[in-house]
DNA sequence: GTGAAAGCGCTAACAA
DNA sequence: TTGTTAGCGCTTTCAC
């Protein structure tokens, strides 16, 4: 039983308890170098009868470690911070990070200051950094001393691996599918232009286009609802003929549905829609969401992991994406 | 030009390069204690010459005051660490902590084992914990010395701060909206038995039935949108002259309308559904959803900041609540 | 196998 | 006003 002692019991308690020297219990615990059964016994009773429990800070202090994950969020406004796939990443990260004495942090990257970095550079309670919405001018200015310790989801460097989804054949299968179906005038909803990651469904939109000798129609989107609202409209007054719409993001999917339901055509039966994440939400709507998967969690998750073992990582990993064909599409 | 060294500076260069004294230094940087204007000038030159930052590590071994703020959710799997909601308030709270150097840890509380609450009593690095989905039974568990450095989003006790939103108030008017519009045989799916904070919005619904001797008609939820789906398909089986639903959350009322729409009830034509949270889809979906707004962001930032702040904070902070009406009651 | 001692980077008395 | 001196709680050589 422990009785919660009014102060939290340190090392020291322990090994007095335990009746050795505090570098014996140290070993114990952190289960580094030698120890004597009989030793490791006292040392382990303490420490449940003590209810001790070993200080990350002072920890990380000795060792160098850091006790801080940061997740850096590249963007124009503070606003991005308050973004439910920046609160998924962080939310999985702190999970895989608490075990570790690890917390996480949420920084913003002002967009267009290359030295933004420096200031994680030189903390050194920081023991990581995820670069979330990267940009090759970005990962050009990640400081040497920084190197090892940063990993980006989405595009990525020689010296940053990155973690991603595999969006271009997300994107391919999704767009198969409307082929498939029948759809030949398709159009497409694309995120903001600066960032990468978002260029690749683009870029596999266009070269199946032209496989098949199909109009290239794009708009500019920025991933969220109000703008694939506005963007259907404009879609239907620029190209009548339209028959689909893909985009790159759940919630502009269900945007550009609202803006078709707005105009008057209707979904599948006029325009398909099409979209890339399958949130939680995307079988609920009406019409359901036709989308690809999008792991976030696993890929956060995935990052985080790289970062803690301290291990290098692969250049890139991809994880899968699927369609999931439901009735919009 | 800060020549980021591939050491990261300590306090120690900075007082070398400065020529002051660590303690100077100190002071000066921490904004503690006396300085001159002569000493405070040579520091702030030479902490920007080294790109210096302070190592929140050490400073919270010093002054005793943690490095991490734990989110701690009451859950019986640890798939609760995965919700939305939860990844909100892990997102809020980062973005605040993170100026003041702490980060933030993500733990679940198994259902039923109050000692779980022991492990972060005796953890030096925890500044401070914000309990998600609390029950009485465990505020009840909560550590002596722990008090002061707990808060609770959802309901709180003598000692341990509420923060939450006036759900009672956001429901009444959510009812009194679904009345004033005629309806008359309403329903409600609420949110799990055990979680005394959804029993607010219950009890608010039961009460105004009552008045308007009205039948009381509830059927269990679990905030998710799955369960509200087939809670749909029971209530119009057990009560046929249903008008309106009311469900405890948005995710929840997306379900019931998908349900719905299952079964050939139209919304609102046949049934009226309003939801609580005002997420940002509410806006988008066929019919756009009718609901309350619920400020979870402004709710967490507020319990870390009074975590951060190390002040007592009220014993219960409450957010108003709005009615958003749209399209679906 | 174990303990003594040195320090990780920082703050906070206490003197000067 | 400033510097000196002690640690915060822990890990880690290095002798024993």
């Amino acid at each position: 039983m422990t009785t919660a002692a009014h102060r939290p019991a340190t090392l020291e308690d322990v090994a007095r308890v335990a009746g050795v020297s505090r570098s014996t219990a140290s070993r114990v615990i952190a289960g580094t170098g030698f120890a004597s059964p009989a030793a490791r016994k006292q040392v382990t009773a303490a420490v449940d009868q003590l209810g001790y429990v070993p200080n990350p800070a002072a920890r990380a202090l000795v060792r160098g470690g850091g006790v801080r994950l940061v997740v850096a969020v590249l963007g124009t406004s503070a606003a991005v911070l308050d973004d439910p796939y920046v609160h998924q990443v962080v939310g999985a990260a702190a999970r895989v990070c608490t075990p570790a004495g690890v917390g996480v942090a949420l920084y913003r990257l002002p967009f267009g200051d290359p030295r933004s970095l420096d200031q994680l550079d030189g903390d050194r309670s920081v023991c990581g950094v995820i670069l979330v919405n990267t940009t090759e001018h970005l990962l050009a200015a990640v400081p040497r001393s920084l190197r090892g310790r940063v990993v980006s989801i989405g595009v990525g460097s020689a010296t940053v691996p990155s973690f991603d989804v595999d969006n271009a054949a997300g994107s391919e299968e999704v767009l198969r599918h409307l082929y498939a179906s029948g759809r030949r005038r398709i159009a497409m909803v694309t995120g903001p232009r600066w960032l990468p990651c978002a260029q690749r469904p683009v870029q596999t939109y266009r070269r199946l286009m032209a496989e098949a000798g199909l109009p290239e129609r794009i708009l500019p989107g920025d991933f969220r609802a109000a703008r694939g609202r506005t963007a259907a409209g404009e879609a239907l007054r620029r190209w009548p003929d339209i028959d689909a719409i893909y985009a790159i993001s759940d919630d502009t999917a269900l945007g550009v549905i609202a803006g078709l339901r707005d105009a008057g055509a209707r979904v599948p039966g006029d325009v398909a829609v099409a979209g890339f994440d399958d949130i939680p939400l995307a079988g609920m709507t009406a019409p359901a969401l036709t989308t690809a998967s999008h792991p976030v969690g696993r890929i956060a998750v995935a990052a985080a992991t790289a970062l803690l073992d301290g291990r290098p990582a692969a250049p890139v990993t991809l994880f899968p994406s699927a369609l999931v064909a439901r009735a919009s599409a």
